[in-house]
DNA sequence: GATACGACCGTACTTAGTACGATCAGACGG
DNA sequence: CCGTCTGATCGTACTAAGTACGGTCGTATC
């Protein structure tokens, strides 16, 4: 924009901190959290290790950067739905950011730097609830079970060692394998019945928990407001 | 014990795979799982680093062997009790071990060789909803619900800036202090009317879900069993 | 064109995991 | 009593990572 009409106005875009975290979040995604390293994000960014330093105090500081943007990725509680619904719509949101970035759960909970989009998204949830009529303990209560079970349920998610159905039979067998038939009946059982089915896919259990938890959250609600 | 009378039995005892792994459970346990390092754990048990790999094949061996050592530490659903209170018990024996070992959520779910005790966890839980009558996909629907639940909750807890109600006072009023009052008014209102409360505690939120899930589920699972 | 400033980089130090081969102590046959 | 074998232990060294320190170079301004 300010760059003369002369040269072709490609060399001179400086590195910045949002070029920074958003080849970090690049990287993590395409090749895992360990693979970020100051120096391969540098030549990623086609700059050398050292230039970082200059936009960046530290790696740290890439990393809650990393975590603000996973947040403002999030969609809020909409405003216009009841609590319960936009509960639901929210944290459905929240799963699919996180499996999109499978590095997140992890790394969000150990931060302890919250960005404004963090702090903003923590704000809305908590609003959602207060304007539904809880109060400010049940509030707590539901904050906490929630999203413990969303990050539970992620975490598990995106650690799981297969991807598809294929490979959940190739690595259900391969444990399987190394024990006697008789070791385990009841593990056995719920893998050869369920897990080995043809469709099993375990991302179909999120719905499960969510929709028994947040029936529970209405019915404590209910109790506590009177 | 084969050693004789001569010479005090002191030194010739060899390292083994088992005290390497209690040596890796207890640097892990003190200074964090980051201090956990090859070069610090040989020379916590006397040793010289290389010496280790004379017992393990590389540090992944023995980071699956604490987690399986982890598991080894829970009590099972006890037998003589009914699947609600059995389940229970081993949720919170859980959740006190996890705690105790603040490394171990983590590295449960990024480890994918699991040991004997791990499996006999699993099948012994398993069980215990069988037992109980749950169907087959009810079963898979429990486990996975209070496990996310237990993951994520203790997830949170082992990575809370804080470890004491003083603490907790300090690090809210440093995250309060960075922006404007009126920025987020209903974190801040939890906040100040909650969580600086005397007496808060984050732990005495575990129960609370807990108890709505095992509810929750029994409900659910009377549907299904008829 | 001289000057100043900010972006960028070269070099090097430290801490990790661990490959490779040497050493050393005790067991056992002669 | 000694040589040999074996397994436990270690010394050295290579690679990868984070990042401190100081130098360089392009560009805007006078």
């Amino acid at each position: 924009m300010a760059t003369e009409p002369r040269t072709p106005p490609e060399k001179r875009t400086p590195l910045n901190k949002q070029r920074i975290l958003e080849g970090a979040a690049n990287l993590a995604d395409a090749k895992g959290i360990t693979a970020l390293t100051m120096r391969r994000l540098a030549e990623e960014l086609g700059v050398k290790p050292m230039t970082l330093y200059h936009h960046v105090t530290n790696k740290d500081e890439v990393l809650d950067g990393m975590v603000d943007a996973v947040f403002r990725e999030i969609d809020l509680p909409p405003e216009d739905l009841e609590w319960k619904p936009a509960m639901r719509r929210r944290t459905q949101s929240a799963r699919t950011v996180l499996l999109r970035h499978p590095w997140a759960v992890s790394l969000m909970e150990t931060r302890t730097a919250p960005g404004p989009a963090t702090l903003g998204h923590h704000d809305a949830v908590i609003g959602c609830f207060r304007k539904a009529g809880f109060t400010i303990l049940m509030t707590a209560h539901a904050y906490s079970l929630i999203d413990s079970y969303l990050y539970g349920f992620v975490l598990t998610e995106v650690n799981l060692p297969f991807d598809s159905t294929e490979e959940t039979h190739e690595v259900a067998e391969a444990i399987m394998e190394q024990f006697p038939a008789g070791d385990y009946p009841y593990l056995t059982e719920l893998a050869t019945e369920h897990i080995l089915q043809p469709g099993y896919n375990y991302s179909n259990e999120f719905d499960f928990g969510l929709d028994l938890i947040l029936e529970g959250m209405e019915r404590s609600a209910g109790l506590s407001l009177k």
